[in-house]
DNA sequence: ATCTTTTTCGTCCATTTGGTCCAGATAAAG
DNA sequence: CTTTATCTGGACCAAATGGACGAAAAAGAT
């Protein structure tokens, strides 16, 4: 019948490319109008899609959550350097991705956030991460030293930011 | 003349009050009249004392940055403790303020933050407290430690929610 | 009491927002 | 070429937004 389209894994490529546009944006700062835009199509295309901005956004955040940082680890570096890897894996879009959970756990109270299913999985997906590296052990530490050096070097202004896969388009402010 | 306000005094308090609001609603979610409204004040009061809503941001996240995390240094205790006792002063405030930093920082190229005053003030400010600590050669290793630490707990749920200081009134979403 | 200056407030306006709706385009199947 | 399910873009809506004014209120100074 009509254009072969796999509504699901369409939708999860727009999820992709529209993550970019909140983390850059904040979800307020969002309109579904410029989203669609940069996504390339209409806003009713988008509205075919997800039901609503909230739909979209969470979508991103889900896609963002679940995202693998594979096959980092190699057997023949020393655990600092496989951490390096690590670091420098995640360096680049770390500030996009707090930017867009800090939106995501915006108004929720610490409760609510524990039980979050999908942010304890993007947790604890990052933990075994560091466990694999340097043991279960010394895995807690481990990742709030790595956790702690994203963070401030993106607030030293040595990190990507967060309009590094954004730039083509658009020059708003705040 | 007219009625005793000491204008800057009574701006700054403002600029307080009003960093709560922005870090539980974001910057594109925060609109004038709902400030205003929190503060108790009418809008066009609110614009008396801030020409623009950028500008009363500027003065938020000025006011949080420069925030004095002040004699929390006690001789008496190992260094751990010195540090447990920064972790939990800032604990509490935590999330809220790197929420109302990601929003800050938004849109900035690394270059740009860099370059951002307030900014490094901010971090040189956090880095002195805790070389005063464990010292200036641990000092960017335990800064990272901690800041790791506050992260990894809020995104955890363990720590204090973005709502904690503004609960009463308001219940939107995101 | 009457100025005079700061602070406060209500109202207005153009623009943008999320969301709905429908006419037209698109393309596989007959 | 026609049918037919799917996609698309633009028009439209009520609500909210940032900001601009001018008028009102408050209160020190005379």
């Amino acid at each position: 019948m009509p254009k072969i389209v796999d509504h699901d894994v369409y939708s999860r490529q727009l999820a992709v490319q529209a993550a970019s546009y909140f983390s850059a944006h904040g979800y307020a700062g969002t309109s579904m109008r410029k989203v669609a835009a940069h996504l390339g199509l209409s806003k009713s295309a988008l509205y075919h899609y997800f039901p609503t901005k909230e739909a979209l956004f969470l979508a991103c955040t889900q896609m963002i959550m679940s995202g693998e940082e594979a096959d980092l680890l190699d057997p023949a570096l020393s655990d600092g350097q496989n951490l390096d890897r690590l670091y420098s894996a995640m360096a680049p879009t770390f500030a996009s991705e707090m930017s867009l959970v800090f939106d995501y756990l915006r108004g929720k109270e610490p409760a609510a956030i524990a039980a979050d299913e999908a942010m304890g999985l993007a947790v604890a997906n990052y933990r075994a991460l560091v466990a694999g590296i340097v043991g279960e052990e010394r895995a807690e530490e481990e990742l709030q030293r790595l956790l702690g050096r994203l963070l401030l070097t993106y607030l030293s202004g040595s990190g990507a930011g967060l309009e590094a896969e954004i730039r083509p388009e658009n020059g708003e402010a705040v």
